[in-house]
DNA sequence: TTTTATTGATTGATGAATCAATCAAAATTA
DNA sequence: TAATTTTGATTGATTCATCAATCAATAAAA
């Protein structure tokens, strides 16, 4: 069975499975073995990848934020106004996979786990900082950096509130309106702005 | 030792010591062990009075949802105008006892419970529709009911999405900041709406 | 043969839950 | 009032299950 140049098609295999198991139970609560036989190989093997459980958590959690972070480049580097790229970046965050009900469940257990893990901490810190700042970049031009960052502000907690309510309610939130709705308030303010 | 009329005593300590152990280490995951003795009894007393962790934890966030709601009741009664009403709920939602950050802490820990217990997201679903409801009503005289709707939602987002920053942040985000913001946003929709 | 991939078996720790036993106040009876 | 029974309060010790982590052993490539 055992072919060389194995490793990475394991590790992918192992990130995926616990992304899978933690979207299910929605929570961090989920064992080794359970990931292991949903990647189809022993626990022992997910040790000898990654080390320990955390380790693998990690792995996953980085996964989730690249994906992330790679469709929000591409988003921006396609629009052509500022306003746009600010569209770009609301339609990145309730992107059909980001905002499915086991994604959005899976990033609500990293922010619990954020306040035990300092290293899931700094990897959620990291991706809020991003988010303010594409937003930032974004609407200055619209604005001037004071209020841009103002409007930054208020967006990002829309669009964490956003998904706590997506978490709840499961049914009642669709995508379109959540976007309808921040997009309403980006433009409600970008109005009292200028005028 | 032993004097009668002890039960509602120790169920008080032991939902307390609950709820401060759920602060401190941020989850739910804490042990019997650690409950009972910060409210000094043994674990075996818990589970005479509680019968199960998971109760236990039940009755620690009814208590905490008891005390937000007594908040909201009090504050909307000393309030005299709509707008007052509307004002007053931000408040309380940002009461210093509710944006402490051990509290916030705990409340991100009962969301992601309520993936897995249905009490747990049937009392949550509760509050949110209450904090809802209560919101329209204080609208409704300003605005009418369908745009009273809309801004409730939004309101509710943006309280939800400061507190997970909060828990992330810890820092940055005060209180003050967090009211005004909610604040901004409700009379930018209200003025947008009676021009 | 050396390296890489892989696992079954095992260990050690942890923690929820149970239970039999104790202790003292309250109630009852003599 | 004194003796006895009952009952609530309380815990130490134990059971049982789960799970992360380790390790020695095996099998296939290079």
């Amino acid at each position: 069975m055992p072919k060389i140049g194995m490793e990475p098609v394991r590790r992918k295999a192992l990130v995926d499975a616990a992304l899978k198991a933690i979207g299910d139970h929605g929570s961090l609560d989920v064992t080794m073995q359970e990931i292991a036989k949903s990647a189809g190989v022993s626990p022992a093997l997910a040790f000898h990848y990654f080390g320990s459980k955390d380790q693998l958590l990690l792995a996953t959690m980085r996964s989730l934020l690249r994906q992330l972070k790679e469709e929000a480049v591409a988003a921006i580097r396609q629009a052509e106004t500022p306003r746009g790229k600010v569209s770009a970046l609301i339609a990145v965050s309730f992107g059909a996979e980001q905002f499915a009900a086991s994604t959005v469940a899976a990033w609500l257990a990293f922010y619990v786990e954020a306040q035990r893990s300092d290293e899931t901490r700094r990897l959620l810190t990291v991706y809020a900082r991003r988010l303010h700042s594409n937003l930032v970049a974004a609407l200055s031009p619209l604005c001037g950096r004071v209020e841009a960052h103002h409007i930054a502000e208020g967006a990002a907690a829309l669009i964490d509130g956003l998904y706590i309510r997506r978490a709840l309610d499961a049914a009642r939130l669709d995508v379109s309106g959540a976007v309808a709705l921040v997009e309403d308030y980006v433009t409600l303010k970008l109005n009292a702005v200028t005028r």
